[in-house]
DNA sequence: AATCTTTATCGTAATATTGCAATATCAATA
DNA sequence: TATTGATATTGCAATATTACGATAAAGATT
């Protein structure tokens, strides 16, 4: 086997996995970080920003894409990606959503 | 290769990775969503709740705890498995924080 | 003590991810 | 049009993840 069993879960829960995956490599995170302090939607120097090469990168990119966390737009020869609001914000949401039911729960076990 | 590089990202990217990572997939945001259903802290029928194999859950739980998601504390013979507000708190931050920044930036690029 | 119940671990097969060198693509510019 | 610059794709090696059957461990029940 080997391969996620994702038809056995709900579409939130997939989407949500989608999501959370494409985060789950510190290089991603920091392509968001940085895509999110130079705050105009500067393109690839996002290659030199990382400690690793252009093809690792712009598989990266890819991936985060693929994920709907980023856009890019073709622009010249470059590309300018940037951040995609709409995916950041199911995020929020997902996560705020359980703060709320924990704080209301609080129970005291564990 | 096939190793992620983590020493080169620094020590909030990669707790943010870490744990995005232990939610990429969908049966630990399956487990997640159970443990907030269940006010108290059920142990696992779980494996009932879940189409997968018993050893299956298991080890998807055991990453969650690696992760520091969820705790568990043995109970008799059984183990009573529930979330960690910590970790959860963490993720909301890092959310919250990026959409008050994009909704700062504000930019029409892409 | 023998058995049941619950959970963890081991071993292993299938598949996915990570990383990069080499190469391709393609618009801009010389 | 030949070259440059930015990005993507291909191919491959190393490693990690996913899944589960078999088995182990250990408290509870008979």
């Amino acid at each position: 086997m080997g391969a996620t069993k994702t038809e056995h879960f709900t579409d939130k829960q997939n989407a949500i996995a989608t999501l959370a995956k494409a985060l789950g490599h510190p290089a991603r995170v920091a392509i968001i970080d940085y895509l999110l302090k130079v705050d105009a939607c500067i393109c690839s120097d996002i290659v030199n920003e990382l400690p690793l090469a252009q093809p690792t990168v712009s598989q990266h990119l890819k991936e985060l894409k693929n994920a709907g966390l980023i856009k890019g737009d073709i622009e010249g020869n470059t590309i300018c990606y940037c951040i995609d609001e709409k995916a950041l914000d199911k995020l929020q949401s997902y996560f705020a959503n359980i703060s709320t039911k924990l704080e209301k729960n609080k129970k005291d076990c564990c």
